[in-house]
DNA sequence: GGGAACGCTTCACAGTGGCGAAACGCTCGC
DNA sequence: GCGAGCGTTTCGCCACTGTGAAGCGTTCCC
């Protein structure tokens, strides 16, 4: 869009919670924002700088909408503005689980990413799932049982969906 | 900072969630990053756009970290209006804190910076830190424990909310 | 169909070690 | 001497981890 030109767009786009660029005319002033879904460029640009800017801007966005939490080397778990310390061993659990975020993780792979050197009793794995489950249900995530095959880690979902769990269908493979 | 010749600073800035401006040199194509901390300009550009860019970096990083603390060379910590003094180990420990912001720091790296000459017992640390926490509590400043891993720096308000809003049942373990 | 086997969840309990916190004593500058 | 800063000792709680076992629904097999 152009700037100043349509500055009411602009608004509108603000208001709804949609990212844009503004294309700033020669000799305007930039516009300075908090907004994380706002960038400008002065035009004329090249292609590819233009380009870059929508891109990144596309990727802020949809990383906003569903977001990826973020493990560091220190053991702590982010995901938006909250954060939760793992412990080692859940930690490394998690680090299995976010390598495949969205996907089944097996039992066994679960249980040598948690134990490199050897994994003790069968139950412990259980166990450390049920405390990770709870850890990170502050956050809004979820790791879900996939029976016989593993577990996965996704977002969780808003309450009415857990309640039609019950009576939903079972993740099965096919 | 110039880009692609520092790569490995902004790797650095980027690893400790630090803002940064990449100077794009001619005929180099463009990052594209999810990072919000992270924008970048075509050199050459106008002193005016330069400016914009990095004030709304600027505002952004404050507006997602809480207003930042800052410590002066006479050990006086600054925060909002208020403001406390420090004793000498005590303001040293605060730099590693403050270096990194709402990170984990190791007690290792802590007793380095409290002790630039060789740490006295293993203790004298904890202790420091219970002293630090004490003077930093009316700055609504909290230093949060990560158990086997360190110490963190944060503003103390998120806490609470995170604490009420969580609709949890209360989660305990032996 | 019905019972046994299986897979997963959850609780209860114990050992180990990290950390919190108080109390005490020493040193240094005013 | 007095008070602030600093380090040590000591005690105790609790986080982390692993084990055993009960509960429950699903799957398998006769």
């Amino acid at each position: 869009m152009r700037w100043p030109a349509e500055e009411v767009r602009r608004d509108e786009l603000r208001s709804s919670s949609r990212p844009r660029v503004l294309l700033l005319e020669d000799g305007v002033a930039p516009p300075v924002t908090t907004d994380h879904l706002e960038d400008w460029i002065r035009v004329p640009a090249g292609e590819e700088d233009l380009r870059a800017r929508v891109e990144g801007l596309r990727l802020r966005a949809a990383a906003r909408l569903s977001p990826t939490p973020e493990l560091d080397d220190d053991g702590v778990l982010r995901l938006g503005v909250g954060w939760v310390s793992l412990p080692p061993v859940e930690a490394r659990l998690m680090t299995a689980l976010l390598d495949r975020f969205g996907a089944v993780v097996s039992r066994d792979a679960l249980a040598r990413s948690g134990w490199p050197s050897g994994a003790p009793g069968r139950n412990a794995l259980d166990v450390h799932m049920l405390r990770l489950r709870r850890r990170l249900a502050p956050l809004a995530l979820a790791i879900r049982t996939v029976r016989s095959r593993g577990y996965l880690l996704e977002a969780s979902a808003p309450a009415d969906d857990e309640l039609s769990d019950a009576a939903a269908p079972r993740v099965r493979e096919a």
